[in-house]
DNA sequence: CGGCACTTTGAGAGTGGTCAAACGTCGTGG
DNA sequence: CCACGACGTTTGACCACTCTCAAAGTGCCG
Protein backbone atom coordinates (compact mmCIF):
# COMPACT_ATOMS: atom_id res chain seq x y z
CA UNK A 1 0.00 0.00 0.00
CA UNK A 2 0.99 3.71 -0.98
CA UNK A 3 2.00 6.32 1.78
CA UNK A 4 0.53 9.45 2.55
CA UNK A 5 1.89 12.28 0.78
CA UNK A 6 -0.45 15.26 2.05
CA UNK A 7 -0.90 13.77 5.73
CA UNK A 8 2.52 16.69 7.10
CA UNK A 9 1.50 19.10 4.70
CA UNK A 10 -2.17 19.88 6.12
CA UNK A 11 -1.57 19.06 9.59
CA UNK A 12 1.56 21.38 9.05
CA UNK A 13 -0.61 24.22 8.32
CA UNK A 14 -1.96 23.72 12.41
CA UNK A 15 1.89 24.19 14.29
CA UNK A 16 5.24 23.23 13.23
CA UNK A 17 6.27 20.13 12.50
CA UNK A 18 9.66 18.85 13.56
CA UNK A 19 11.66 16.36 10.87
CA UNK A 20 10.82 13.19 12.81
CA UNK A 21 7.57 14.39 13.16
CA UNK A 22 6.74 14.69 9.11
CA UNK A 23 8.64 11.09 8.41
CA UNK A 24 6.03 9.61 11.04
CA UNK A 25 3.04 11.22 8.78
CA UNK A 26 5.12 10.19 5.17
CA UNK A 27 5.27 6.91 6.66
CA UNK A 28 1.67 6.35 7.18
CA UNK A 29 -0.38 3.85 4.91
CA UNK A 30 -2.53 5.27 2.97
CA UNK A 31 -4.55 4.86 -0.41
CA UNK A 32 -5.16 8.12 -2.88
CA UNK A 33 -8.30 7.62 -5.12
CA UNK A 34 -10.21 9.74 -7.64
CA UNK A 35 -13.85 10.52 -7.30
CA UNK A 36 -16.64 12.27 -9.64
CA UNK A 37 -19.80 13.90 -9.09
CA UNK A 38 -21.94 12.27 -6.92
CA UNK A 39 -19.93 9.31 -6.24
CA UNK A 40 -20.11 7.69 -2.73
CA UNK A 41 -16.92 7.92 -1.13
CA UNK A 42 -17.97 5.98 2.54
CA UNK A 43 -21.25 4.53 3.03
CA UNK A 44 -22.15 5.26 6.52
CA UNK A 45 -23.69 2.61 8.94
CA UNK A 46 -20.32 0.49 8.84
CA UNK A 47 -16.84 0.66 10.89
CA UNK A 48 -14.44 2.47 8.31
CA UNK A 49 -11.00 1.14 8.65
CA UNK A 50 -9.94 4.19 7.34
CA UNK A 51 -10.43 7.88 7.27
CA UNK A 52 -10.90 10.44 4.71
CA UNK A 53 -8.42 13.03 3.65
CA UNK A 54 -9.29 15.66 1.34
CA UNK A 55 -7.01 16.65 -0.71
CA UNK A 56 -8.64 18.50 -4.00
CA UNK A 57 -12.43 19.36 -4.58
CA UNK A 58 -15.08 19.18 -2.37
CA UNK A 59 -17.50 16.67 -0.51
CA UNK A 60 -20.61 16.66 1.53
CA UNK A 61 -21.68 14.04 4.33
CA UNK A 62 -24.99 13.33 4.26
CA UNK A 63 -27.65 12.54 6.24
CA UNK A 64 -30.18 10.24 4.81
CA UNK A 65 -33.57 11.25 6.87
CA UNK A 66 -36.89 8.70 6.77
CA UNK A 67 -38.93 9.96 4.30
CA UNK A 68 -36.32 10.38 1.71
CA UNK A 69 -35.16 13.86 2.42
CA UNK A 70 -31.55 14.14 2.91
CA UNK A 71 -29.48 16.23 4.85
CA UNK A 72 -26.45 17.64 4.59
CA UNK A 73 -24.31 18.09 7.43
CA UNK A 74 -21.26 19.61 6.22
CA UNK A 75 -19.37 21.18 3.39
CA UNK A 76 -15.84 19.79 2.99
CA UNK A 77 -12.84 21.67 1.53
CA UNK A 78 -9.09 20.50 0.48
CA UNK A 79 -7.06 20.10 3.90
CA UNK A 80 -9.95 18.69 6.09
CA UNK A 81 -10.35 15.35 7.36
CA UNK A 82 -13.70 14.73 6.71
CA UNK A 83 -14.34 11.77 9.03
CA UNK A 84 -11.45 11.22 11.62
CA UNK A 85 -13.89 11.65 14.61
CA UNK A 86 -14.92 7.94 13.31
CA UNK A 87 -11.60 7.05 14.46
CA UNK A 88 -12.74 7.35 17.95
CA UNK A 89 -16.51 6.97 17.67
CA UNK A 90 -16.11 3.52 15.83
CA UNK A 91 -18.96 4.12 13.02
CA UNK A 92 -19.91 6.82 10.68
CA UNK A 93 -23.54 8.17 11.09
CA UNK A 94 -23.83 9.65 7.87
CA UNK A 95 -22.64 9.31 4.12
CA UNK A 96 -19.71 11.19 2.67
CA UNK A 97 -20.51 11.87 -1.34
CA UNK A 98 -18.08 14.20 -3.90
CA UNK A 99 -19.16 17.21 -5.28
CA UNK A 100 -17.23 17.99 -9.00
CA UNK A 101 -14.31 16.21 -9.33
CA UNK A 102 -12.63 15.23 -5.95
CA UNK A 103 -9.07 13.30 -5.22
CA UNK A 104 -8.65 11.68 -1.42
CA UNK A 105 -6.19 9.74 0.69
CA UNK A 106 -7.67 6.63 2.67
CA UNK A 107 -5.98 6.73 5.75
CA UNK A 108 -5.45 3.74 7.92
CA UNK A 109 -6.85 3.70 10.97
CA UNK A 110 -4.71 1.67 12.72
CA UNK A 111 -1.90 3.55 11.95
CA UNK A 112 -3.17 6.81 13.32
CA UNK A 113 -3.59 4.90 16.66
CA UNK A 114 -0.30 4.58 16.26
CA UNK A 115 0.93 8.22 16.05
CA UNK A 116 -1.55 8.70 19.09
CA UNK A 117 0.46 5.58 21.32
CA UNK A 118 3.90 7.22 20.21
CA UNK A 119 3.22 10.98 19.15
CA UNK A 120 1.54 13.33 21.72
CA UNK A 121 2.40 16.68 19.73
CA UNK A 122 0.62 14.69 16.50
CA UNK A 123 -2.21 13.68 18.54
CA UNK A 124 -3.42 16.89 19.70
CA UNK A 125 -3.29 18.23 16.07
CA UNK A 126 -5.43 15.79 14.78
CA UNK A 127 -7.80 16.08 18.14
CA UNK A 128 -7.73 19.68 17.07
CA UNK A 129 -8.65 19.13 13.71
CA UNK A 130 -12.31 17.20 14.94
CA UNK A 131 -12.55 20.04 17.00
CA UNK A 132 -12.67 22.58 14.48
CA UNK A 133 -14.95 21.02 12.67
CA UNK A 134 -16.83 20.75 16.01
CA UNK A 135 -16.50 24.54 16.12
CA UNK A 136 -18.15 25.21 12.76
CA UNK A 137 -21.11 22.76 13.52
CA UNK A 138 -21.52 24.63 16.56
CA UNK A 139 -21.41 27.82 14.76
CA UNK A 140 -23.93 26.65 12.63
CA UNK A 141 -26.19 25.70 15.22
CA UNK A 142 -26.06 29.28 16.79
CA UNK A 143 -26.99 30.84 12.98
CA UNK A 144 -29.46 28.63 12.47
CA UNK A 145 -31.57 29.83 15.39
CA UNK A 146 -31.08 33.40 14.91
CA UNK A 147 -30.36 34.25 11.43
CA UNK A 148 -33.02 34.38 8.16
CA UNK A 149 -32.46 32.34 5.02
CA UNK A 150 -30.08 35.29 3.13
CA UNK A 151 -27.89 35.91 6.02
CA UNK A 152 -27.46 32.11 6.71
CA UNK A 153 -26.45 31.60 3.25
CA UNK A 154 -23.97 35.18 3.60
CA UNK A 155 -22.66 33.68 6.72
CA UNK A 156 -21.82 30.05 4.94
CA UNK A 157 -20.08 31.83 1.92
CA UNK A 158 -18.08 33.72 4.45
CA UNK A 159 -17.25 30.67 6.40
CA UNK A 160 -16.33 28.68 3.18
CA UNK A 161 -14.11 31.83 1.64
CA UNK A 162 -12.06 31.93 5.19
CA UNK A 163 -11.83 28.29 4.91
CA UNK A 164 -10.64 28.11 0.98
CA UNK A 165 -8.26 31.16 1.69
CA UNK A 166 -6.17 29.28 4.18
CA UNK A 167 -5.30 26.85 2.01
CA UNK A 168 -5.01 29.26 -0.90
CA UNK A 169 -7.83 28.55 -3.10
CA UNK A 170 -9.86 32.38 -3.33
CA UNK A 171 -8.26 33.96 -6.23
CA UNK A 172 -9.88 37.54 -6.85
CA UNK A 173 -12.20 36.92 -3.79
CA UNK A 174 -13.60 34.31 -5.21
CA UNK A 175 -13.67 30.34 -5.34
CA UNK A 176 -14.98 27.71 -7.03
CA UNK A 177 -18.23 25.91 -5.38
CA UNK A 178 -19.11 22.97 -7.48
CA UNK A 179 -22.28 22.44 -5.53
CA UNK A 180 -26.10 22.97 -6.84
CA UNK A 181 -28.60 25.73 -5.74
CA UNK A 182 -30.98 22.92 -4.14
CA UNK A 183 -28.17 21.06 -2.79
CA UNK A 184 -27.14 24.28 -0.63
CA UNK A 185 -30.68 24.47 0.23
CA UNK A 186 -30.45 20.68 1.95
CA UNK A 187 -27.48 21.99 3.28
CA UNK A 188 -29.08 25.02 4.72
CA UNK A 189 -31.79 23.50 5.16
CA UNK A 190 -34.57 25.52 3.60
CA UNK A 191 -36.39 24.39 0.22
CA UNK A 192 -34.80 24.58 -3.26
CA UNK A 193 -37.32 28.03 -4.24
CA UNK A 194 -36.27 29.62 -0.97
CA UNK A 195 -33.07 29.13 -1.36
CA UNK A 196 -33.10 30.73 -4.53
CA UNK A 197 -34.64 33.83 -2.90
CA UNK A 198 -31.77 33.85 -0.77
CA UNK A 199 -29.40 33.92 -3.85
CA UNK A 200 -31.62 36.63 -5.56
CA UNK A 201 -31.45 38.47 -2.16
CA UNK A 202 -28.12 38.66 -2.17
CA UNK A 203 -27.08 39.18 -5.36
CA UNK A 204 -29.25 42.00 -5.65
CA UNK A 205 -27.76 44.06 -2.97
CA UNK A 206 -24.78 43.14 -4.92
CA UNK A 207 -22.93 41.11 -2.19
CA UNK A 208 -22.98 37.88 -4.27
CA UNK A 209 -22.04 36.55 -7.48
CA UNK A 210 -22.69 32.94 -8.29
CA UNK A 211 -22.79 30.91 -11.65
CA UNK A 212 -21.61 28.37 -13.09
CA UNK A 213 -19.96 27.05 -10.07
CA UNK A 214 -17.86 29.61 -9.42
CA UNK A 215 -18.93 32.04 -6.29
CA UNK A 216 -17.09 35.77 -6.06
CA UNK A 217 -17.80 38.41 -2.85
CA UNK A 218 -17.52 41.63 -4.08
CA UNK A 219 -17.49 43.21 -0.67
CA UNK A 220 -16.82 40.52 2.30
CA UNK A 221 -16.71 42.99 4.81
CA UNK A 222 -20.30 44.29 4.20
CA UNK A 223 -21.54 40.70 3.83
CA UNK A 224 -19.88 39.61 6.97
CA UNK A 225 -22.43 42.72 8.49
CA UNK A 226 -25.40 41.33 7.00
CA UNK A 227 -24.46 37.91 8.08
CA UNK A 228 -23.31 38.62 11.78
CA UNK A 229 -20.02 36.78 10.36
CA UNK A 230 -17.11 37.06 12.96
CA UNK A 231 -13.79 37.03 10.86
CA UNK A 232 -11.92 36.09 13.68
CA UNK A 233 -13.93 32.67 14.49
CA UNK A 234 -11.49 30.54 12.49
CA UNK A 235 -8.61 32.52 13.15
CA UNK A 236 -6.76 29.58 14.90
CA UNK A 237 -3.57 31.59 15.86
CA UNK A 238 -0.72 29.60 15.55
CA UNK A 239 -0.12 28.81 18.94
CA UNK A 240 2.09 26.22 19.91
CA UNK A 241 -0.06 22.99 20.60
CA UNK B 1 -4.49 22.94 45.18
CA UNK B 2 -7.12 19.68 45.88
CA UNK B 3 -7.09 16.82 43.21
CA UNK B 4 -10.16 15.95 40.95
CA UNK B 5 -11.89 13.30 42.30
CA UNK B 6 -14.58 12.74 39.44
CA UNK B 7 -12.27 12.34 36.58
CA UNK B 8 -11.30 8.76 36.72
CA UNK B 9 -15.38 8.25 37.45
CA UNK B 10 -16.61 9.58 34.32
CA UNK B 11 -13.43 8.40 32.27
CA UNK B 12 -13.79 5.00 33.38
CA UNK B 13 -17.83 4.75 31.91
CA UNK B 14 -16.07 5.18 28.36
CA UNK B 15 -13.89 2.43 28.74
CA UNK B 16 -11.47 0.08 31.03
CA UNK B 17 -9.23 2.19 33.28
CA UNK B 18 -6.03 0.57 34.89
CA UNK B 19 -5.04 1.34 38.20
CA UNK B 20 -2.26 3.39 37.03
CA UNK B 21 -4.27 5.19 34.89
CA UNK B 22 -7.20 6.12 37.85
CA UNK B 23 -3.65 6.95 39.85
CA UNK B 24 -2.70 9.83 37.54
CA UNK B 25 -6.55 10.78 37.00
CA UNK B 26 -7.04 11.11 40.92
CA UNK B 27 -3.94 13.04 41.16
CA UNK B 28 -4.44 15.83 38.84
CA UNK B 29 -5.31 19.24 40.15
CA UNK B 30 -8.78 20.67 40.15
CA UNK B 31 -10.83 22.55 42.43
CA UNK B 32 -14.36 21.78 43.25
CA UNK B 33 -16.49 24.51 43.43
CA UNK B 34 -20.63 25.26 43.41
CA UNK B 35 -22.83 27.49 42.05
CA UNK B 36 -26.38 28.53 41.92
CA UNK B 37 -29.14 29.25 39.27
CA UNK B 38 -28.12 31.67 36.84
CA UNK B 39 -24.11 32.23 37.73
CA UNK B 40 -21.34 32.32 35.23
CA UNK B 41 -19.17 29.78 35.52
CA UNK B 42 -16.59 30.46 32.68
CA UNK B 43 -16.87 33.76 30.77
CA UNK B 44 -16.25 33.72 26.94
CA UNK B 45 -13.59 35.43 25.16
CA UNK B 46 -10.36 34.40 27.54
CA UNK B 47 -8.44 31.42 27.39
CA UNK B 48 -9.42 29.66 30.61
CA UNK B 49 -6.54 27.72 32.16
CA UNK B 50 -9.00 25.29 33.85
CA UNK B 51 -11.52 23.37 31.70
CA UNK B 52 -14.96 22.51 33.65
CA UNK B 53 -16.52 18.73 34.79
CA UNK B 54 -20.05 19.12 35.57
CA UNK B 55 -20.66 17.03 38.73
CA UNK B 56 -23.83 17.43 39.55
CA UNK B 57 -26.73 19.43 37.95
CA UNK B 58 -26.80 21.53 34.67
CA UNK B 59 -25.44 23.77 33.06
CA UNK B 60 -25.65 25.84 29.87
CA UNK B 61 -23.12 27.27 26.40
CA UNK B 62 -24.80 30.57 26.04
CA UNK B 63 -23.65 32.59 22.91
CA UNK B 64 -24.30 36.31 23.08
CA UNK B 65 -25.53 37.52 19.59
CA UNK B 66 -25.36 41.26 18.70
CA UNK B 67 -28.31 42.38 19.53
CA UNK B 68 -29.32 41.15 22.70
CA UNK B 69 -30.74 37.60 21.47
CA UNK B 70 -29.23 34.92 23.14
CA UNK B 71 -28.23 31.34 21.64
CA UNK B 72 -27.74 28.46 23.73
CA UNK B 73 -25.58 25.53 21.88
CA UNK B 74 -25.55 22.87 24.29
CA UNK B 75 -27.43 21.32 27.65
CA UNK B 76 -24.47 19.84 30.12
CA UNK B 77 -25.28 16.87 32.01
CA UNK B 78 -23.28 15.17 35.20
CA UNK B 79 -19.87 13.60 33.68
CA UNK B 80 -19.93 16.04 30.98
CA UNK B 81 -16.38 17.85 30.21
CA UNK B 82 -18.14 21.19 29.08
CA UNK B 83 -15.27 22.59 27.40
CA UNK B 84 -12.20 20.82 27.26
CA UNK B 85 -12.43 21.55 23.71
CA UNK B 86 -10.81 24.61 25.07
CA UNK B 87 -7.67 22.54 26.25
CA UNK B 88 -6.83 22.62 22.10
CA UNK B 89 -8.95 25.43 20.65
CA UNK B 90 -7.13 27.68 23.23
CA UNK B 91 -10.64 30.28 23.80
CA UNK B 92 -14.41 30.04 24.16
CA UNK B 93 -16.81 31.77 22.12
CA UNK B 94 -19.40 31.27 24.83
CA UNK B 95 -20.36 31.48 28.68
CA UNK B 96 -20.54 28.82 30.88
CA UNK B 97 -23.64 29.28 32.99
CA UNK B 98 -25.57 27.29 35.46
CA UNK B 99 -28.94 26.34 36.11
CA UNK B 100 -30.13 25.77 38.92
CA UNK B 101 -28.07 24.44 41.61
CA UNK B 102 -24.77 23.12 40.42
CA UNK B 103 -21.15 21.48 41.31
CA UNK B 104 -18.05 21.71 39.26
CA UNK B 105 -14.66 20.68 39.14
CA UNK B 106 -12.18 22.86 37.13
CA UNK B 107 -9.26 20.82 35.96
CA UNK B 108 -6.44 22.23 35.41
CA UNK B 109 -5.15 22.75 31.49
CA UNK B 110 -1.40 21.91 32.17
CA UNK B 111 -2.02 19.00 34.09
CA UNK B 112 -4.55 17.52 31.05
CA UNK B 113 -1.36 18.44 28.56
CA UNK B 114 0.67 16.32 30.75
CA UNK B 115 -1.48 13.57 30.18
CA UNK B 116 -1.81 13.97 26.69
CA UNK B 117 2.46 13.64 26.58
CA UNK B 118 2.74 10.45 28.89
CA UNK B 119 -0.64 8.62 28.87
CA UNK B 120 -2.32 8.05 25.34
CA UNK B 121 -5.01 5.82 26.38
CA UNK B 122 -6.12 8.33 28.64
CA UNK B 123 -6.13 11.01 26.06
CA UNK B 124 -8.00 9.05 23.53
CA UNK B 125 -10.35 9.47 26.06
CA UNK B 126 -10.17 12.47 26.51
CA UNK B 127 -11.05 13.39 22.97
CA UNK B 128 -13.44 10.83 22.76
CA UNK B 129 -15.63 12.77 25.06
CA UNK B 130 -15.38 16.13 22.91
CA UNK B 131 -16.21 13.93 19.81
CA UNK B 132 -19.44 12.75 21.74
CA UNK B 133 -19.62 16.50 22.31
CA UNK B 134 -19.88 17.46 18.53
CA UNK B 135 -21.80 14.52 17.24
CA UNK B 136 -24.67 15.85 19.82
CA UNK B 137 -24.28 18.92 18.00
CA UNK B 138 -24.04 17.80 14.16
CA UNK B 139 -27.72 16.19 15.31
CA UNK B 140 -28.88 19.19 16.34
CA UNK B 141 -28.09 20.44 12.53
CA UNK B 142 -29.93 17.82 11.08
CA UNK B 143 -32.87 17.96 13.48
CA UNK B 144 -33.69 21.01 13.12
CA UNK B 145 -33.69 21.56 9.43
CA UNK B 146 -35.97 18.47 9.47
CA UNK B 147 -38.05 18.51 12.06
CA UNK B 148 -40.98 21.08 13.36
CA UNK B 149 -41.19 22.52 16.87
CA UNK B 150 -42.86 19.81 18.62
CA UNK B 151 -40.68 17.08 17.21
CA UNK B 152 -37.73 19.20 18.00
CA UNK B 153 -38.73 19.64 21.24
CA UNK B 154 -39.26 15.41 21.63
CA UNK B 155 -35.98 14.83 19.89
CA UNK B 156 -34.42 16.90 22.51
CA UNK B 157 -36.09 15.06 25.52
CA UNK B 158 -35.22 11.73 23.95
CA UNK B 159 -31.99 13.26 23.68
CA UNK B 160 -31.55 14.19 27.48
CA UNK B 161 -33.71 11.38 29.00
CA UNK B 162 -30.88 9.09 26.98
CA UNK B 163 -27.65 10.74 28.81
CA UNK B 164 -29.02 11.16 32.06
CA UNK B 165 -29.95 7.67 32.03
CA UNK B 166 -26.07 6.99 31.36
CA UNK B 167 -24.98 8.76 34.23
CA UNK B 168 -28.00 7.08 36.30
CA UNK B 169 -30.11 10.13 36.86
CA UNK B 170 -33.27 9.00 35.23
CA UNK B 171 -35.88 7.21 37.54
CA UNK B 172 -39.87 6.25 36.44
CA UNK B 173 -39.17 7.23 33.17
CA UNK B 174 -38.70 11.28 34.40
CA UNK B 175 -35.84 12.95 34.92
CA UNK B 176 -35.01 17.03 36.51
CA UNK B 177 -34.73 19.37 34.49
CA UNK B 178 -33.60 23.16 35.76
CA UNK B 179 -34.86 24.71 32.99
CA UNK B 180 -37.93 27.35 31.87
CA UNK B 181 -40.04 27.25 28.54
CA UNK B 182 -38.04 30.56 27.87
CA UNK B 183 -34.63 29.18 28.15
CA UNK B 184 -35.70 26.03 27.03
CA UNK B 185 -36.94 28.30 23.75
CA UNK B 186 -33.58 29.52 23.31
CA UNK B 187 -31.75 26.35 23.14
CA UNK B 188 -34.18 24.63 20.33
CA UNK B 189 -34.27 28.47 18.38
CA UNK B 190 -38.45 29.50 18.88
CA UNK B 191 -39.94 32.10 20.62
CA UNK B 192 -41.07 31.46 24.02
CA UNK B 193 -44.95 31.73 22.61
CA UNK B 194 -44.12 28.94 20.29
CA UNK B 195 -42.50 26.75 22.32
CA UNK B 196 -44.95 27.13 25.09
CA UNK B 197 -47.29 25.73 21.84
CA UNK B 198 -44.50 22.66 21.01
CA UNK B 199 -45.08 21.83 24.91
CA UNK B 200 -48.84 21.89 24.81
CA UNK B 201 -48.76 19.93 21.54
CA UNK B 202 -46.86 16.89 22.94
CA UNK B 203 -48.73 17.26 26.35
CA UNK B 204 -52.04 16.40 24.25
CA UNK B 205 -50.48 13.68 23.07
CA UNK B 206 -50.02 12.04 26.44
CA UNK B 207 -46.16 12.23 25.21
CA UNK B 208 -44.17 14.59 28.05
CA UNK B 209 -45.33 15.45 31.89
CA UNK B 210 -43.35 18.70 31.96
CA UNK B 211 -44.02 21.09 35.54
CA UNK B 212 -42.02 21.83 38.34
CA UNK B 213 -38.74 21.18 36.97
CA UNK B 214 -39.08 18.06 36.26
CA UNK B 215 -39.62 15.90 33.10
CA UNK B 216 -41.47 12.52 32.79
CA UNK B 217 -42.00 10.82 29.31
CA UNK B 218 -44.96 8.33 29.55
CA UNK B 219 -44.52 6.65 26.36
CA UNK B 220 -40.36 7.04 24.78
CA UNK B 221 -40.69 4.58 22.08
CA UNK B 222 -43.85 7.06 20.91
CA UNK B 223 -42.01 9.77 21.65
CA UNK B 224 -38.89 8.56 19.88
CA UNK B 225 -41.03 7.94 16.69
CA UNK B 226 -43.04 10.74 16.70
CA UNK B 227 -39.80 12.84 17.08
CA UNK B 228 -37.72 10.59 14.49
CA UNK B 229 -35.19 9.98 16.88
CA UNK B 230 -32.68 7.50 16.96
CA UNK B 231 -32.18 5.31 20.34
CA UNK B 232 -28.74 4.21 19.30
CA UNK B 233 -26.98 7.00 18.59
CA UNK B 234 -25.74 8.00 21.49
CA UNK B 235 -25.16 4.04 22.25
CA UNK B 236 -21.32 3.86 22.42
CA UNK B 237 -20.28 0.51 22.56
CA UNK B 238 -17.88 -0.12 25.15
CA UNK B 239 -15.13 -1.08 22.84
CA UNK B 240 -11.56 -0.23 23.37
CA UNK B 241 -10.22 2.84 22.78
C1' DC C 1 -50.98 40.41 50.18
C1' DG C 2 -48.00 42.12 46.66
C1' DG C 3 -44.48 41.43 43.62
C1' DC C 4 -42.24 38.71 40.25
C1' DA C 5 -41.14 35.30 37.00
C1' DC C 6 -43.02 31.98 34.21
C1' DT C 7 -46.83 30.01 31.54
C1' DT C 8 -50.82 30.38 28.71
C1' DT C 9 -53.81 32.41 25.25
C1' DG C 10 -55.26 35.31 21.21
C1' DA C 11 -54.71 37.98 16.94
C1' DG C 12 -52.24 39.63 13.09
C1' DA C 13 -48.00 39.53 10.32
C1' DG C 14 -44.00 37.48 8.09
C1' DT C 15 -40.75 33.90 6.89
C1' DG C 16 -40.46 29.84 4.57
C1' DG C 17 -42.87 25.52 2.32
C1' DT C 18 -45.35 23.20 -1.46
C1' DC C 19 -46.96 22.67 -5.97
C1' DA C 20 -46.60 23.72 -10.58
C1' DA C 21 -44.87 25.65 -14.65
C1' DA C 22 -41.69 28.25 -17.48
C1' DC C 23 -37.07 29.30 -18.68
C1' DG C 24 -31.83 28.61 -19.47
C1' DT C 25 -27.94 26.09 -20.34
C1' DC C 26 -25.34 22.44 -21.88
C1' DG C 27 -24.08 18.02 -23.85
C1' DT C 28 -25.67 14.51 -27.19
C1' DG C 29 -27.17 13.05 -31.48
C1' DG C 30 -29.39 13.76 -35.89
C1' DC D 1 -26.41 23.61 -37.31
C1' DC D 2 -30.50 22.41 -35.11
C1' DA D 3 -33.42 19.17 -32.26
C1' DC D 4 -33.74 17.08 -28.06
C1' DG D 5 -33.48 15.81 -23.29
C1' DA D 6 -31.57 16.42 -18.71
C1' DC D 7 -30.74 19.32 -15.23
C1' DG D 8 -30.74 23.43 -12.70
C1' DT D 9 -32.75 28.09 -12.06
C1' DT D 10 -36.51 31.30 -11.80
C1' DT D 11 -41.18 32.73 -10.99
C1' DG D 12 -46.08 32.77 -9.20
C1' DA D 13 -49.84 31.47 -6.17
C1' DC D 14 -51.32 29.69 -2.09
C1' DC D 15 -50.62 27.59 2.39
C1' DA D 16 -48.34 26.45 6.96
C1' DC D 17 -45.19 27.18 10.56
C1' DT D 18 -43.39 30.44 13.52
C1' DC D 19 -42.90 35.34 15.23
C1' DT D 20 -44.28 39.56 17.50
C1' DC D 21 -47.09 42.10 20.41
C1' DA D 22 -50.17 42.14 23.99
C1' DA D 23 -52.68 40.63 27.90
C1' DA D 24 -54.32 37.46 31.24
C1' DG D 25 -53.53 33.57 34.28
C1' DT D 26 -50.60 30.79 37.62
C1' DG D 27 -47.44 29.77 41.27
C1' DC D 28 -43.84 31.02 44.33
C1' DC D 29 -41.65 33.98 47.79
C1' DG D 30 -40.85 37.78 50.75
Amino acid sequence: MAVSRYLSLFLGRRDVLSEAEREVLGGIPAERRSFSDGETIIAGGAAPRTSVLLVAGMVLRTHPFGSGAQVISAIHVPGDFVDLHALMLGHLDHDVVAQGDVVVEFIDHAALVGVTETHPHLTRLLWLSTLIDAKIHRQWVVAKSVLQAHARLGHLMCELSTRLDIVGLVENDGFDLPISQKTMADVLGYSTVHMNRAVRDLRARELLIWRQGRVTLPDMTKLAGVSAFDPAYLELDHQPR
